[in-house]
DNA sequence: TTAATGATGTAACAATTATCACATGAAGTA
DNA sequence: TACTTCATGTGATAATTGTTACATCATTAA
């Protein structure tokens, strides 16, 4: 899989910390990495594999939030707090390999190594745009438009060029994408016939292949911001 | 007014280092701050006022994405590189004063002062997590959900506690509101009538008063979670 | 005071989206 | 193969939300 961008990915000093310390746990699929209320002593670097992380809610409905995998980062930064518990959840979409570092000792080498502090304020702020631009999408277009934003972050984050179009190369059900528009599965699954039905994507071995992408950007008044800012990990 | 909780609110070393530069800068009511496209080589700390981030779409839409008074901090962090354009915009709702920082002097102090990144690590990491919860409010709660979690966060960051409830002590027409939610005016005047109706809430002086905060807080499935994640700054 | 402007309130109707209830299809397993 | 399970597809209907078109109300300016 070529992945090109990504807003909380592991940057040099980070992944040269990783290294160092290398811990590394193996995840199934179909488990959690971690979810809501687990202690967060622990952050996490996706080696191999796929993690979605999301929140459950009391209702039984699930929300996703975002697709990671090779060199994302996963896990919560409550630094220099301690017995703090996990918002989140993470589910393994596919099995692989994380690397894993303890906060305490994150902590520890922030207070030494300036470079690191940096690349994560960076890394963070971009997150923090991401966000809001991704706010204006699925709250503000309708859920067609949250449908479109999820289609567009998910090519930009694991998209293949084809001759025909873009591939996502990554399998997610109707009720997956739901989960990430606020939609009821059975909407998802009209919208996506629709899409095909026009000619703007097919479907080939239950993975989506964009064949225009500017149609859906136009739907959504989509800037051509920075792709770092559009991804859905 | 009495403000007690912020995500992005001014740390000690933050606020020291804004003391030392003291640069200042006031802005007019119906101003802008900044406005998407301006270059952004400067930071802000509000220090009286108030402020709506926010982004407006080619189709004369506005999404309303925060808003921000004293000790909030106002300013995309694209720090280490230049010619980077503001993606959002910083409406003055209330005339008032900021301190300003250029980002490259801001860079330069993070080199040195390891507290200073630490602490805007920490804020940065609140503000992540704060976003994520406000999806599955704004996405996943249908519209009244996504009004009743602004609410929420409204009288997080604006409340004062009264004999009667919580006084949102700032005043928003229902445009404002329904930009925060994604709505139509007219949806949100429909809600805010059925709530008065309902005694939830009430207006007094064209503000805000919630009477029972927990019927909101249940109708989206509110956890309780750390109120320091449940603003609208 | 009157006029103008902007905010709010409301009804009728249209459009979108959710829900329910199944049918069909695809993949793995006994 | 047949069976089971999970994903997808689809119609009918209900619920929610948006749009249009005004009326009313409050505030400011002339």
């Amino acid at each position: 899989m070529s992945k090109k961008h990504s807003s909380q990915q592991m940057s040099t000093e980070l992944k040269d910390f990783f290294n160092k310390i290398n811990r590394t746990r193996t995840m199934e699929k179909d488990t959690y990495l971690f979810t809501e209320g687990d202690l967060a002593d622990e952050i996490y670097i996706i080696k191999s594999g796929v993690v979605q992380i999301g929140k459950s809610s009391p209702d039984g409905r699930s929300v996703g939030l975002r697709i990671c995998s090779r060199d994302d980062i996963v896990g919560e930064f409550s630094l220099y707090s301690h017995d703090v518990n996990y918002i989140l959840n993470a589910k393994v979409l596919e099995s692989g390999e994380v690397s894993i570092i303890k906060k305490i000792d994150l902590e520890m080498e922030l207070l030494v190594n300036k470079a690191l502090s940096i690349e994560i304020i960076q890394m963070m702020s971009n997150s923090f745009l991401q966000d809001q631009l991704k706010f204006r999408d699925l709250v503000h277009h309708g859920k067609s438009g949250a449908l479109y934003s999820t289609l567009i972050r998910l090519s930009n984050s694991y998209g293949i060029k084809q001759a025909d179009g873009i591939l996502i190369n990554i399998t997610l059900t109707n009720q997956d994408l739901a989960n990430f528009c606020g939609t009821a599965r059975e909407s998802v699954n009209r919208l996506l016939n629709e899409l095909i039905t026009n000619n703007i994507l097919s479907l080939k071995n239950r993975r989506i292949i964009i064949h225009d992408l500017q149609y859906l950007k136009k739907e959504i008044n989509c800037e051509n911001c920075p792709i770092v800012l559009c991804t859905i990990n």
